[in-house]
DNA sequence: TTTTATTGATTGACGGATCAATTAAAAACC
DNA sequence: GGTTTTTAATTGATCCGTCAATCAATAAAA
């Protein structure tokens, strides 16, 4: 039963954060769109931030299995620079609870360890994956990875929240400056 | 006596932010670093959103006479895109109150349509200036604006939160690129 | 005397957490 | 196989703390 239940109320939580736009969610809200009472959801998994902690890491979790499968036919190194770019503006990126997941991510990492200690594993592995990408084509795999890195994360955020551009606006824009890059690199 | 009062609450908010890392601070806590009943805050404001509301207005402002007087001194379009992205990786912007309140920002775009007015001016305005100062300089401004804008507010994230890099490091990183999408421009 | 400034005390709502009680399942025993 | 005992699953009700908001009352100024 707990692990059922468990990833019940991870996905309510995910849901209901997008619906609500926000972390301004109650165990009661959650517990009731899984099904159960809320001290069936202190239950199993003893407190609400506990439970927001899963929701988290799931989310970052789906996140990687999309880079991974995005990378999975991606044969020549520019093919999975590209690959790591197009899976970061991926249509379940701009969900509405991701979006919200997201951005409260970056909210908490101020004052929780551990949202802090995701998120610095969500950049990490964005930045390695672009290195390993870059380092057959660039001179400083390095830099030019964490500037496409910084872009990417820039350029979400305003894909997703101020639909001043679209995610596919996005994604050419980074593939534009890739290409820049590279050339002004050789 | 109101504007007074106002005021030495909205700083009292800014400071309160900076402390406790989010808005997760009570009128309570504001009011009693201003110097005051929780009372005589709601007096002057009306509710705790609106304290907030002026609050990010304030650092908005705040930020914007930061750029302002970082533009005065330039001459050459260069020099004005270098002012655009120094203020923007001035040390101001790093202080605890103004990270805090700037991902708070993020977070409640999505859910208060007030929050995500201020976000959009912000964005427009930094678009804008850059704009301005690539006008003489590229062939397309528009896009190396959106691009360069897109790079200051990922590498200010990252310098931000993670640590991963420092303001300085950021800031010469946004050069580098700046240097880089003008030379490929020719 | 009217208006402004100010507060202590209170209200009312909300929400996280807990607990005792109930049902159901499983295990152990004879 | 049936009976008892133990363990797990589940919830309604409740407690406790917090906090925004209100209000009546007081002091001060105009």
């Amino acid at each position: 039963m707990e692990p059922i239940r468990r990833s019940a109320l991870v996905d309510a939580t995910i849901a209901e954060i997008g619906v609500r736009g926000s972390l301004d969610v109650t165990v009661g809200q959650i517990a009731r769109r899984a099904g159960m009472s809320t001290a069936l959801a202190h239950h199993y998994f003893g407190g609400k931030d506990q439970i927001f902690h899963a929701a988290m890491r799931q989310i970052l979790r789906d996140f990687g299995a999309e880079v991974r499968q995005s990378l999975e036919d991606a044969t020549t190194p520019h093919d999975r620079a590209m690959a790591v770019i197009n899976a970061s503006f991926a249509p379940a990126c701009f969900a509405p609870a991701t979006v919200s997941a997201w951005m409260t991510l970056y909210a908490q990492a101020r004052t929780h360890p551990e949202m802090l200690r995701l998120l610095r594993i969500y950049q990490h592995r964005l930045r390695s994956n672009l290195v390993h990408a870059l380092r057959p084509l660039s001179k400083n795999p390095q830099s030019h990875a964490e500037i496409l890195a910084a872009l990417i994360d820039g350029l979400y955020l305003r894909a997703a929240l101020a639909r001043s551009q679209s995610a596919d606006a996005a994604r050419s824009a980074v593939r534009a400056a890739f290409s820049t890059l590279l050339e002004a690199d050789q």
